[in-house]
DNA sequence: TAGATTGTTAATCGATTAACAATC
DNA sequence: TAGATTGTTAATCGATTAACAATC
């Protein structure tokens, strides 16, 4: 029965950028797209273009490309950017407010409901029309709203904490911006974002052209 | 002469994690760990962590393991963290005040100087002793100062026009916040951090569960 | 020395690219 | 129909894992 197969997290994580190159070509009014012309704008081969659609089944048209407009709602159907995900941050700082002014809900289902913090002096406040609540309360507000999602923007000390109250509520998923791995969450999906991560990435490939540089000399 | 053989990216964005948790065994004051333990630890397989630091060469002994300390050290070294770089942070909203208040100097060399923006009445101010300038000056600033890498919080109408100015200085690398790919930045090191795209892969996930739960019935 | 564990080569696995028959 | 382009299989490439000789 279960025929389908797993599609690979390379795949996945490729999906996001499908999705806003198509919504650009839409923009501008493009009809119908080849992998050949899709390669070109959006730096994959068209062999992997075309091996990527094809994980979800038939959306383009031998001798004809694919619909621009069919494979842009295919995809934000497959990323299921319609459903809707009521979402609580955790950590009401700079990130959290951040995170909390930025409109996700345009392109994608997350609404988020409210932030949770451990500072009394931010307890109490409204940002941007959002409650600031007491980290205190944040078990029982996910059981009575029935909260799907966590945005985690606390500093790392308290990340597993907050991460130990979670896994014994019924979210779901958690968005962690914090700066470690999250450890007891089982059945709860978690994307990390370690912007330090990055930036040491960053820090590496900096130096690496450097190295290049002094190489040549 | 160039013997170095090119690693690859998929070793460079672990090394980031092996930072971290070598990191804490030396707060923890561990002085030796075998790929086995290590591997316990931080999830990859002993064999992995292996090779990976075989890339760099020799980090460990036969019989003994790795010296967490001198690990930690080598692995710092080949992120470049004790490098410096003079870097200002081009727009000054919700994300650019966030990551300007963030204490990246104190695990890596990233040393913020100024911020930009082009709405008047956030230019001239002061943000955590860092001033906010006329995105009109960043050209000439960045030439002065001998700026180093710019991080692009902007909205992203506006973030092309900002790598098309930072493609005509000096600059070296930038890490990019806003939700688009960049062009024309053929000799700039780029590294994207694109939220939006991680929380679209956030929702695939949840839905991912859902629908294996589903099947399962 | 014996035991432990690396460094490194070989085997496997998975992802990307190439090729081409199917078909619009 | 002829030309174009997909869907899909096969070939290649690269990354991960396994195995084990080297050696501390």
């Amino acid at each position: 029965m279960n025929d389908k197969k797993k599609i690979s997290m390379a795949v996945i994580r490729r999906l996001p950028k499908y999705h806003r190159y198509l919504q650009e070509l839409l923009d501008k009014g493009v009809m119908r797209i080849s992998s050949k012309e899709l390669s070109k704008i959006i730096g994959f081969t068209a062999s992997q273009i075309r091996q990527d659609l094809n994980n979800f089944g038939g959306f383009g048209q031998q001798g004809y490309g694919y619909n621009v407009q069919e494979l842009f709602l295919g995809i934000q159907e497959i990323l299921a950017l319609k459903q809707t995900y009521k979402t609580v941050i955790i950590g009401a700082g700079n990130m959290g407010q951040a995170l909390a002014n930025y409109p996700w809900n345009q392109t994608s289902g997350f609404e988020i409901q409210a932030l949770f913090d451990i500072n009394p002096k931010l307890v109490g406040l409204t940002i941007h029309g959002l409650h600031i609540y007491d980290i205190e309360t944040l078990s029982d507000y996910i059981q009575e709203n029935q909260i799907n999602v966590a945005f985690i923007c606390t500093p790392k000390e308290r990340a597993q904490e907050i991460a130990d109250i979670l896994s014994k509520t019924s979210i779901q998923g958690i968005w962690n911006f914090s700066p470690i791995d999250l450890d007891g969450l089982d059945d709860i999906v978690v994307e990390n974002v370690h912007l330090s991560d990055s930036l040491f990435v960053l820090s590496y490939l900096l130096n690496e052209d450097a190295d290049e540089e002094s190489e040549r000399r």
